[in-house]
DNA sequence: CTGAAAGCGCTAACAG
DNA sequence: CTGTTAGCGCTTTCAG
C-alpha cells in the first residue's frame, strides 16, 4: 500500500505537510490540505498504525492477564475492562497464561517491548518481586489488593467477604461446613478462605475443603465428593456460582433438598446462580475491571476498594 | 530502553550481528555470539516489537469483532479463539463495535494499517459490499456462512437447526410457539428463525416474537410480554439458554410449570440452561472459534461447516 | 562469518 | 505556513 512519502509527492508537498493534515496540526493552507486529502481518498491511503505507534512510544493498547479464558470471574473483570475500554478508544489484548510462570512473564515482557501501555492482571502466578521491576516499563494495575506502591489496585475485601459468609452459615445454625476453592493452597483466595473458615468454625477439616473448582462441572465433583461422606456437610460455600450450580445439581440428582438438606451459597452472581436462586457473595468483579481500566489510564497507583455485596435468595 | 546500537556498540560488533543473534539467523561465531549475549543480559535488553512487526510486515496478532462484550454467545465464540490462539503462540485483540457501522470499519482499518493479521468476525452490522474489499489486506473469517471467495467461514446451519426445534415442538403437540431473537429484522438470524417458524407453523404471528435479547433480563421481559396474553404460548423457543432462563423464572414466577404449562427450549447449551434443566439447540460456539481460528492462520478462504447438536432436557 | 547501508512508515524539531 | 532532516528500532540484502 502507498505509504506517506507517495502521497507527498503526488499531492505535491512534503512529508511534513501530509503528516499535518493527516493529525490536523497547526495551521495548512486550504489548498495543501485539499490536494493532500484528494490524494489520500485516491489512493484510498491509512497510515500505518506501527510505525504511529513507534515513533509515538505509545500504543493506546493495554493487556489484560487472564489465566484461564472459560472462567466466568475472569471474564466478568474482562468485561469490565472492555467497557471502559470502548468508551476511551483503547484497545484491550488478552493474554492467557494457564498460570504459566514463564507464559505469564512474556505478557509482562509486552509491556517491556513496547507493545502495551499497561497491563491489568486478574490473577497472577510470579511473586511481585519478579512482577513490580515491569512497573517501569508501563502501567501496572492489580485486581486484588497489593501494597506494592509502584502497583495500582481495584480490589475487594475477599478475607471480610468470606468471614461474613461463614457467620451468616453460622448464625442458621451450620457447623458442618463445606467449601470449595480455586487452585490449591498457592493461591490467595484460597489462604483467605482457609483463614475465615477457621476464624469462624474454629478448626479447618481437610475433607470438606474441595480444591481446583472454576465450572459446572468440577461442582459435580464437589458434590459427589462431598455428600456422600458418613458426616454429610449441612451446608457449602462454594467459589463461583457455577460450582454452586454443580454441587446443587448433584445435591437434588440424590435427592436431597436445598436448603433443607444442604444450604449453599455461590460468588460472584452469576446468570446460572440468578437462574437457580442460589444466594451469593458478589464481589462485583464487573466494577473491579471497570475501576482497574481506569485507573491504568490514569496511570493512577491508588488503591481503590470495590465494595462486596451479598444476595440472599432460597438457596439458603 | 537500550536499543540494538547499544548493544551493538558495547558488544563491539554490528547491528546485523546482534539481530543475528536476537533471531538465530545463520552462523555467528561462538565468541561474538558470547559477546552479544552478555551484554543483552547485562542491559536486560528486549527488542522492541513494534519495530519488529513494522519492517516483518507481520504481527501476529489477530483481533476478534464482538458487537457486544455482555453476550454468552459471543464469548463462547471468543474462548474458541484463545482456544486456539494460545496453542499457536497468536496474540488476540477484542473489538467491540456495538453494530455501529463505522466503529466496525474503524476494526478493519486495522488490517488495511498493517496493525492485525486477520479478522474474525462473530456477528456484523455492515454489508459484505462494504468489508470483501478489506480480504485484500489480511485473512477475514465469518463465523456465519457467506459465498464470497475472499472470505473464510466456520458456520453452522441454523436455518436446518431452527427448523429442526421448531418440528421438535410441533411434534409434541404445540402449536402456539413463541420465539425470541436478537435484532430486529436486520439480523441474519432474525431473518431465518423466522423463515423457519414460518416453513414449520405456516404463518409468523408478530405478537409471538419477542425481539432484542441476549440475556437472563431480556428473557424475564419476554416472559412479561408473552405469558400474560390471552391466547398464551404453550412453548417457546429462546435464542439462547440465558434468554430461556428468564423465562423459566418468570413462568415459575406466576405459577406456570415447565414444561407442563410451559415448555421452553433455548440455544448454545449454557451453563444456566445446563442448571436449570433446559432443552438446548447447540451450535457448538467454541468450536465455531478455534475452526475460525485455524482458518486465519492458514490464509484459508474454506467454508467449514460445524454440525449442531440438540440437548434434550427436562424443560420441553 | 561479518558489517555497511538501505529501508519499514511515520513524527517533530528546526530553519526558513 | 512549509520543507528538510534526523530519528523511532529493527531486519536484510549485498559485498567482502
Amino acid at each position: 500500500m502507498a505509504n506517506i512519502n507517495e502521497i507527498a509527492k503526488r499531492a505535491g508537498v512534503s512529508v511534513s505537510t501530509v503528516s499535518r493534515v493527516l493529525n490536523n496540526h497547526s495551521y495548512v493552507s486550504e489548498e495543501k490540505r485539499v490536494a493532500v486529502q484528494r490524494v489520500i481518498d485516491e489512493l484510498d491511503y491509512t497510515p500505518n498504525r506501527l510505525a504511529v505507534d513507534l515513533i509515538r512510544q505509545e500504543t493506546r493498547t493495554i493487556g489484560v492477564i487472564m489465566p484461564y479464558n472459560n472462567n466466568p470471574a475472569f471474564d466478568q473483570m474482562l468485561h469490565g475492562v472492555l467497557n471502559r475500554s470502548v468508551e476511551q478508544d483503547y484497545t484491550v489484548m488478552v493474554l492467557p497464561t494457564k498460570y504459566d510462570l514463564s507464559k505469564e512473564l512474556d505478557c509482562f515482557n509486552r509491556l517491556k517491548n513496547k507493545q502495551l501501555d499497561g497491563i491489568i492482571i486478574t490473577s497472577r502466578s510470579n511473586s511481585w518481586d519478579i512482577l513490580v521491576p515491569y512497573a517501569k516499563y508501563g502501567a501496572i494495575v492489580a485486581c486484588e489488593y497489593t501494597d506494592h506502591p509502584e502497583i495500582g489496585c481495584a480490589y475487594m475485601d475477599r478475607y471480610a467477604s468470606y468471614l461474613e459468609a461463614f457467620r451468616l452459615l453460622r448464625e442458621r445454625g451450620h457447623s458442618r461446613v463445606a467449601f470449595t476453592t480455586a487452585r490449591g493452597t498457592e493461591s490467595n483466595s484460597t489462604k483467605l478462605t482457609i483463614k475465615a473458615y477457621k476464624q469462624i468454625f474454629g478448626d479447618y477439616p481437610p475433607a470438606y475443603h474441595i480444591g481446583d473448582c472454576y465450572r459446572l462441572e468440577d461442582g459435580l465433583r464437589a458434590g459427589e465428593q462431598l455428600l456422600h461422606a458418613a458426616l454429610r456437610p449441612t451446608a457449602v460455600y462454594a467459589n463461583g456460582d457455577e460450582v454452586a450450580a454443580g454441587i446443587y445439581q448433584y445435591a437434588r440428582g440424590i435427592q436431597l433438598e436445598v436448603p433443607e438438606d444442604l444450604a449453599i451459597i455461590g460468588q460472584e452472581n452469576q446468570t446460572v446462580g440468578i437462574g437457580l436462586g442460589l444466594a451469593s457473595v458478589d464481589h462485583q468483579l464487573v466494577k473491579v475491571g471497570e475501576q482497574a481500566f481506569d485507573l491504568i489510564i490514569q496511570k493512577s497507583k491508588n488503591k481503590i476498594e470495590i465494595p462486596y455485596k451479598i444476595h440472599l435468595r432460597q438457596s439458603i
